[in-house]
RNA sequence: CGGAAUGUAGCUCAGCCUGGUAGAGUACUACGUUCGGGACGUAGGGGCCAAGGGUUCGAAUCCCUUCAUUCCGACCA
């Protein structure tokens, strides 16, 4: 491809619309261009790499199996409705109608379609395990897209479902799906993206991973513990809270005018947060009041806490807590008139300090274990830097990531709800298990760029660059540096390798400037200095790589160098 | 969906407070001088100042509404 007829015009300046590295050098770069909020076209640089990191994902799909289709962006309503997700999903659906008034939709996952396609073509149990894939357009209408291609409306997926007859293959079968993933992020130049566990989110199922590449720049946080290497999302991540025994003493009230937090209490009792127990009242959709009980340092999870009650909740009202019988600013989950949960970092407590529901009053040396007996013991901590990591004691700490995958077992959560069936050897019939693998293109092409980058623009990894090497001729108005450099050009090709020649009768600084934007591995310069000698410059995108090789000798050296460097990525 | 900010040339922005009919840099076109890390000069093209309504003799500027974008939350396979 030559620079002079590439549309993709480079910017010199930050877009204002910009924070991320990614998104900077995505749009500086020429390679993606927004339509609308969160929909984006690509340049043909971006569609190369695109192209690329499909092509890695595919070998490793079919390595493990995998059969490639391609099932349509819309669907019909009914199918949605067997599953259950027609209503269970809200806006983030994009529902519309087609001429004759039917319902249709964009479908922003695949479950539906691959169990409608699977359940008329595979009957018998012999037909068994089986995997479908297909990259795929997904169209999630989100609150709020941003970051570039970090998280947008419309993108890409790589989906894959797995169909099998016992538990036992799946867990085999997802386990060397993890594998494939963790080949598929080393090939594309990123091996330090970590597997964690996840929630499985509207997806249902039990088991699910999350692949996050470990990045400041990211959004999800996830909880690693730096000794034994566990990783969780946050959203489930455990952490222990263990206080050292103590006699129990008797309960006593104190009087604690006008304390009504629990930074007004540790400055007046002079206590650590750590003796606090803090209580939380929520009212759910449905008007119930309830009561969560933690530690004074330690923030509820709302996330696990809605799986608990099964249902969205807000913070209740002052006049709703006092329903319960509880005093706001000193409120004590003991005699409460609702439910009381308790998290595990209170129920290991000793001697805690809590309300008193009276006004002015705290109490001392609350112990859950005697004085709330029958209170529901649960895990509703936010882990934070400091825990206790529950597998090796060592310390938790909260790092940011961007989730570039993911794995689920699905179990018979739409086997079951579309009917889908297999009839065994003794002719019985059974709802297959399900296991589903997404990783999103477009995220997975900027998570590279957000990490493989310098102030100049990306470093793309040879495995997936646009081009494996840019040309740059320095006057091109110059009758040997304009043959010198067509003539490369024109071998190079020959050779098979994938060329960008900037042809273009600019300076120096603006080739370079532009060539590091582009974020080509291997930097060719034809220029009169090196020329006099027959010699061609080359240099390694960010890197301390550079030199002259003999004209004659740039093909031996290119082909070296490319096999080389693609060993990294294998 | 809440809170905040911003919409002026392809891009980055000034002008707005204090109303008088549009600016810079960059990018683009032509010519000349330059030429190894985003050169310079001269000339030129390019804007319904987000949209709609109002106030006014007169609105990019003041007021109202809508829309869009960004940031922070909520939400999110």
């Amino acid at each position: 491809m030559r620079v002079s007829r590439l549309v993709s015009r480079k910017h010199k300046e930050k877009p204002a619309e910009a924070q991320l590295a990614s998104h900077i050098f995505l749009l500086r770069g020429g390679y993606v261009r927004p339509i609308a909020n969160g929909i984006y076209s690509l340049l043909m640089p971006a569609k190369r790499i695109q192209h690329k990191i499909i092509g890695i994902i595919r070998e490793e799909m079919d390595a493990i199996d995998g059969q490639e289709i391609q099932m349509p962006i819309v669907l019909p309503r009914e199918l949605w409705q067997e599953s259950g997700r027609w209503d269970s999903v809200e806006a983030e659906l994009l529902r519309f109608k087609d001429r004759a008034n039917h319902d249709m939709l964009l479908a922003m996952t695949h479950e539906e379609a691959v169990v409608a396609l699977a359940r008329t073509e595979v009957t018998s149990y012999k037909d068994y395990p089986f995997m479908l894939y297909q990259f795929q357009t997904k169209f999630r209408d989100e609150a709020r897209s941003r970051g570039g291609l970090v998280r947008v409306r419309e993108f890409i997926m790589k989906d894959a479902y797995s169909f099998h007859t016992s538990q036992a293959d799946l867990d085999n079968y997802y386990d060397k799906c993890a594998k494939a993933y963790h080949r598929i992020f080393r090939r594309c130049g990123i091996p330090e993206v970590v597997s964690i566990q996840s929630d499985s989110g509207m997806m249902g199922g039990k088991v699910a991973h999350e692949y996050q590449l470990l990045t400041d720049s990211g959004e999800d946080k996830v909880v690693v513990c730096d000794k034994c290497h566990f990783y969780a999302n946050n959203e489930v991540a455990v952490g222990i809270y263990q206080s050292e025994p103590e006699d129990l003493l008797p309960m006593e009230q104190i009087e604690t005018p006008n304390v009504k937090t629990i930074d007004d209490l540790t400055a007046f009792t002079g206590m650590p947060e750590t003796k606090m127990a803090k209580s939380v009242f929520y009212t759910t959709e449905k008007g119930e009041t309830f009561c969560v009980v933690v530690r004074g340092d330690v923030e509820v999870n709302e996330c696990k806490l809605q799986k608990i009650v099964q249902s969205l909740f807000n913070f209740a009202t002052d006049e709703e807590v006092r329903k319960t019988g509880a005093v706001p600013g000193f409120a004590c989950p003991i005699g409460l008139k609702c439910r009381v949960f308790v998290d595990h970092s209170v129920a290991n407590g000793y001697n805690l300090i809590c309300g008193a529901n009276k006004e002015g009053y705290h109490t001392k040396n609350f112990n859950m274990r005697r004085d709330l007996p029958h209170a529901e013991v649960v895990d509703i901590a936010t882990v934070k830097t400091g825990d206790i990591c529950p597998r090796c004691g060592g310390q938790l700490s909260i790092k940011r990531g961007i989730e570039v995958g993911n794995i689920f077992k699905l179990g018979t959560r739409y086997t079951e709800s579309m009917q889908m069936t297999y009839t065994d050897e003794k002719g019985e019939e059974h709802h297959p298990i399900m296991g589903c693998y997404g990783i999103g293109i477009g995220r997975l092409l900027a998570s590279i760029c957000e990490v493989r980058h310098d102030d100049y623009g990306p470093i793309w990894p040879l495995s997936v660059a646009p081009w494996q090497i840019q040309i740059c001729a320095m006057k091109m108005d110059r009758k040997d540096i304009f043959e010198t450099a067509e003539t490369l050009y024109d071998d190079l090709q020959k050779a098979g390798y994938e060329v960008l020649f900037d042809d273009r009768n600019v300076s120096a600084g603006v080739q370079f400037a532009d060539a590091d934007l582009t974020g080509i591995p291997l930097r060719l310069t034809v220029a009169p200095r090196a020329l006099a000698e027959g010699m061609i410059e080359y240099k390694v995108r960010g890197r301390d790589e550079s030199g002259l090789v003999p004209i004659k000798e740039i093909l031996p050296f290119v082909k070296n160098w490319i096999e080389t460097e693609m060993q990294k990525y294998r």
